[in-house]
This record gives C-alpha cells, sequence and structure tokens, in this order.
DNA sequence: CGAGTAATGCTCATTTTGAGCACAATGGAG
DNA sequence: CTCCATTGTGCTCAAAATGAGCATTACTCG
C-alpha cells in the first residue's frame, strides 16, 4: 500500500551546454507534448549514492554520459510535485526532489529515442540581455506585476509586493541583477503568469501572458531556474565555464560562451586581460582560421596549475550600455 | 515493515552564532558522551515544507527559535547514516540527510533539557588561524596525511592523494584557502584519521591521532563541515555577517565576527573603509565604552537600503602575517 | 586590390587595494 | 593627577586593478 506519507526521493539533472552563441539544456519529451528535465525515482537499495542514480536515469533517458555535475538544490513542498507523482506511478506518495546541475562540452545530439538540446531562454525569455532589454519585460511582464501588486488586499501586502517587483526586476533606482533567475520566477509564479501556477492551482484562472515561454513538467521550471541562479553567481568566482569548453578554444569563443551564461555582452579587451592576469589559459601556437576576420589563436585551460589556489572566477566587465 | 529500501529524509540544524570572538555551534546530547546536531526525521503528513519540519526539531530538542535558514546540502550516502538510523529506531531505511545552515544573534543558553553551544572549532581544531598557524598541522596532520599519501598501493594513486593534501592544507605552492573545511574534513576522514571513519567501517583501525577533535553522531560533523565552507563563501559575497550581529554594534565587534568565521585576522582600517564604501552600516550616534580604550561608536546595519542591490559581501582585507 | 570583420596590442584616467602613520579618547597603575 | 596601555578613528601614499577606448594586424570575400 502506497501510504500517503511515503516518501520518493526522485532524481533530476539540468544538463547544460552552449553551443556558440546558443545556451542548451537537455529536455525529454513527455506525451503531451510537455517537456521535463531528465528525471528519475531514487532507488536506495540499487544506488550508493545519488549521483549514481541520477547518471543511471540520465543515461536511460537521455542517452547522454555526464561529466561535472554539482548538486542544486532539495525541493519538498507539498502542492508542486503532483504532475511527477502521476507520472512515475507511485500513488499519492510525497516527492522530494534533489536537483543536480551538470556542464558538459558535448554539444552533439543525443541519440535517437534521447533527450533535445533546447535553448534554455526559450524558458525565461526576459533573462536574456544580450541584445538589449527583452521587450517582454516592459510590455508584458511590468504591467501585469504591477497589476498583480496592486490587486492585494492590505496596503502593506501591495507595498511589499511593489518592493519585490523593484528588487527582482530591477525597477526604478535598482538594477538588474541578473544572478536573480530564481526569484523573478518564482514571482512570475506567485503571480499567476506563469502556466505552471494554474496548473499547480495557485491562481485561480490560466494567465494567458504571452511570451513567458512553456511550462514544464512538476516543478522542473523552477528547478532550472535554480541551475541558472547558481551558474551565474558561480561563474563569477569559479571557473566553471571552462567545463562547457572544448579542449581548444578560441578567446572569443569562451567570451561567448560566458556572455550566454549571464546573459549580457562583456568588454573583449577587458575580458581578456583579466583572463591571463588570472593564468587560466595558456596560447596553444594553433590558430582557427574560421573567424570571419584575423584568425584567433586557440587557448588551453590551465587546471593543472590552478587546483589548489585562491580560485577566482572569470572577470564579467560589462558593456557601458548593456 | 520497515523495508530496507524505504527512505526517511532527516532534517539537520547547523545553527551557527559568534559571541564576542567565540564562533559557537549549537549542539544537542547524545547518550554516551556523544553529541548530535538537533535533527530528526522529515514527516511529510505533518509539515507542508522541509523548514517547517526542522523548525518544529529544533524548538523540541534544543528549545531555540530560528531566525535565518538556509538549505545546505543533500546527503544520501550508503554507509555514513548508521548510527542515527539505530537511534532514531526506524529499522535499517536508508536516511537521506537534507542539512540546513541557521544563523542567529541569540547567543543565550537554551532552557534545561535544551541545546548547547560549543566552540565551532573544538570540532575542527586546524581550521583556526586567529592566533597564526595551528601547530596540530605540522605536529599530527601532516606527517600523519603524507604518511597516509605513500601508503597507496599504486604510484599514481599516491601522487593523486599528495595532490590533494598539497592543495588541501596548502603545503608547497598553494596557499590555505580558508574556504575549504569540507574537502579537508573528507580527507582528514578518507584517511582515517577521525574518529568517525573507524566508526562507520571506513578505517580498518581507529586512528588514535589526537587533536583532531571529537566525532559527532552519524554525518554530522560532515554536514558542520559543510556549514562552515559555505558560510566562509558566502561572507564574502553577501552580507550575511549581520545575521549574527545584535541591532547595534561596533565595528570592531562586526569585526571580530567576521574575523571568527573566516578564522583570520583582518587589516582594522581597510575592514571599515571597506564598509563605509559599500554603504552597509550607519552611526547611530551613541557610543560603547567597555571596550578597553577609547570608547566606540554603535552602528547599525542598513537591510532596507541595501534590498535589491548588486549585494556584495563584507571585504576580507587579510593582515600579511596572518 | 579594397572593404569588411575580428583579433590583438596598448594607453590613460579613475578606483580600489594594501600597508601604515598619527592622533584621539578612554581606564587603570603608580 | 599623570603617564601609559589600549582601543577607535582619520588620513596618506604607492601599487594594482578596472573601465573605456583608440589603433593596428591579419584574415576572407567580392
Amino acid at each position: 500500500m502506497p501510504a500517503t506519507n511515503a516518501l520518493v526521493v526522485g532524481l533530476n539533472a539540468v544538463i547544460l551546454t552552449v553551443n556558440q552563441d546558443r545556451p542548451q539544456v537537455l529536455i525529454v519529451p513527455q506525451d503531451a507534448d510537455g517537456v521535463a528535465l531528465p528525471f528519475g525515482p531514487f532507488n536506495p537499495a540499487e544506488h550508493r549514492t545519488f549521483e549514481i542514480g541520477l547518471r543511471r536515469w540520465v543515461q536511460e533517458q537521455a542517452r547522454f554520459q555526464l561529466g561535472y555535475v554539482e548538486q542544486l538544490y532539495t525541493f519538498g513542498d507539498r502542492g508542486r510535485e503532483a504532475p511527477v507523482a502521476a507520472m512515475t506511478d507511485i500513488g499519492d506518495s510525497r516527492i522530494i526532489s534533489v536537483g543536480y546541475l551538470a556542464l558538459t562540452s558535448d554539444t552533439s545530439t543525443p541519440p535517437d529515442g534521447g533527450g533535445l538540446w533546447r535553448d534554455w531562454y526559450a524558458f525565461f525569455p526576459w533573462e536574456d540581455w544580450r541584445e538589449g532589454k527583452p521587450a517582454v519585460i516592459e510590455q508584458e511582464i511590468l504591467p501585469r506585476l504591477s497589476a498583480w501588486a496592486d490587486e492585494a488586499a492590505a496596503p502593506g501586502r501591495r507595498a511589499t509586493r511593489h518592493d519585490r517587483l523593484k528588487q527582482t526586476f530591477g525597477e526604478g533606482g535598482s538594477r538588474w541583477n541578473e544572478e536573480r533567475v530564481l526569484d523573478r520566477y518564482e514571482l512570475l509564479y506567485e503571480a499567476g503568469l506563469v502556466d505552471e501556477a494554474a496548473r499547480d492551482g495557485q491562481a485561480d484562472r490560466p494567465s494567458g501572458c504571452p511570451g513567458l515561454g512553456p511550462a514544464m513538467a512538476s516543478d522542473h521550471r523552477r528547478i532550472l531556474a535554480t541551475a541558472l541562479s547558481r551558474l551565474r553567481g558561480k561563474v563569477k568566482y569559479r571557473p566553471v565555464a571552462f567545463e562547457l569548453m572544448p579542449e581548444a578554444f578560441t578567446l572569443s569563443a569562451l567570451q561567448q560562451t560566458v556572455e550566454a551564461i549571464i546573459g549580457y555582452r562583456l568588454h573583449k579587451q577587458n575580458f581578456r586581460r583579466a583572463l591571463d592576469r588570472a593564468g587560466f589559459v595558456e596560447g596553444t601556437g594553433k590558430m582557427e582560421s574560421q573567424t570571419g576576420g584575423r584568425p584567433a589563436e586557440l587557448y588551453r585551460y590551465r587546471r593543472e596549475a590552478l587546483v589548489g589556489l585562491p580560485s577566482l572566477g572569470l572577470a564579467t566587465p560589462k558593456l557601458r550600455d548593456a
């Protein structure tokens, strides 16, 4: 008997890569044209650690071998897991989701029957500022969030909502902080603007807000948002970007990767200056000539020379107008 | 029937405070003179979220109300949880530990029958460099770890072990990186030098290595190490230190707190300069005269003025000799 | 060959660090 | 009451890092 208070641990993998300037996340198609992260229940009898179980699920569902992996967060809130419970056929057990972030430089399409790469900003169109501020923010998000804030009954709650709006979306005084991907998603969820909210019964009606991207199964979009927040923060104080690069790469390719992650453009010369001051890379002498202009030298990451050091991250010298 | 592959989620709280220059962690005494973190199984039927369950356990066991709380990490490895399983009387279910970090400025002793404050460096004597490099590193740790590295059968594994040693304990070239508390603890565990290792059956014999502090129940010392690593990192990029301060405090008290966390001394003038450049604090006009010298102004944290901002952390301008 | 496009080199003003000197305001010892 | 040990606080100065940009180089394509 699957008792109501039985616990099931679900493992979820956010597998990211950057292909040229396209940031991608590995998803598995669900029936009824939904999408999900590779996931599955953790079987304690079979697997000694979460990571072993995770690698197994990803291999089975997405036909993909994981490299760099780190744990993200464990979600256990009642009320946001129902659809997966249904899908995985475990009655009304309570699901705990352990989210993992994995990075890979392997941008090849997984074999048939496996996962698919999908632009991760398809799920968060308001997060990509590389071509300037996304229009959807002014046109759709801010007006609706503002209306939602006004809807609150108590004046105190109205003020709090407006504050959160300002802080997360950076209107009026506060600047846009690209690391707050999760905060922004949570705000949109609470305001009922993303489709998951209606599905989970948080909003009384479907939002119908256009341009906010598709929902994902269960709380997977939340887990993806957590992953992006973490990655955007981490790239600045740990050399994680190199996990996304091939063995040899041009400095422009590295910069494109970082830009794809943080979602805004960088000052090229200063980015490079910081790079070699930190001693992260060394030239290989070989050249890449498919650049469209002057050929670029290929560099490699000096992994060995950096272990144990104070371990800084990449500089992210923003452009003035961005 | 408690099946072998049943899952139980255990919640563990690392509750930290700093009392003057004494960094403290809240522990609950166990029978047989062991100590543990406040912990207990998560009951999904009763509690909607982990945090609610956690607050309940801490209240019951340690008679303590939590304030600032953040999730740390979820451990699920087989083999390191046995003692808690026994204690909590749930047969041989598999335990998943969700660790939480909580910070408080309430340094008062919890009521009778509750928890106890204990110096957190009692569990990690090698981590406190405020009075210079702890002698135990040279005298006990390095010789034994070096011997352990030599013990490895394959020459390749010997080299890897020596590398890890260098990187974590910062011998030869690499500098001591105070954030790697967990890495250092894990190394000592693998090398069988801490008492938990023998208990868990990882080491063939008890280590008998003096000066490494007492074991804790289950994997609690590992969770505590995780908490310290996280806190030492976070203090540099988020203003978390203020969670440990009372409403009004002197800048020296704040500095003492930060020093207690990171485990080394700071340059006083530069610490203060960075503080007010960041706009973290403002003077209250009141003075504290129990300083032992010239009275110091009392400051307060400008919480309201900082929400939403790029959110930096405190500067940690090391002293040259430290 | 000339134009377009990147890569790369270099400069310059401004800020931020790292290190320290000096002075101010207490309490306690003599 | 004075001297002094002990902190708190202000200020300086050189060195390093950052932000912004101009200039040059080396390709490809038409």
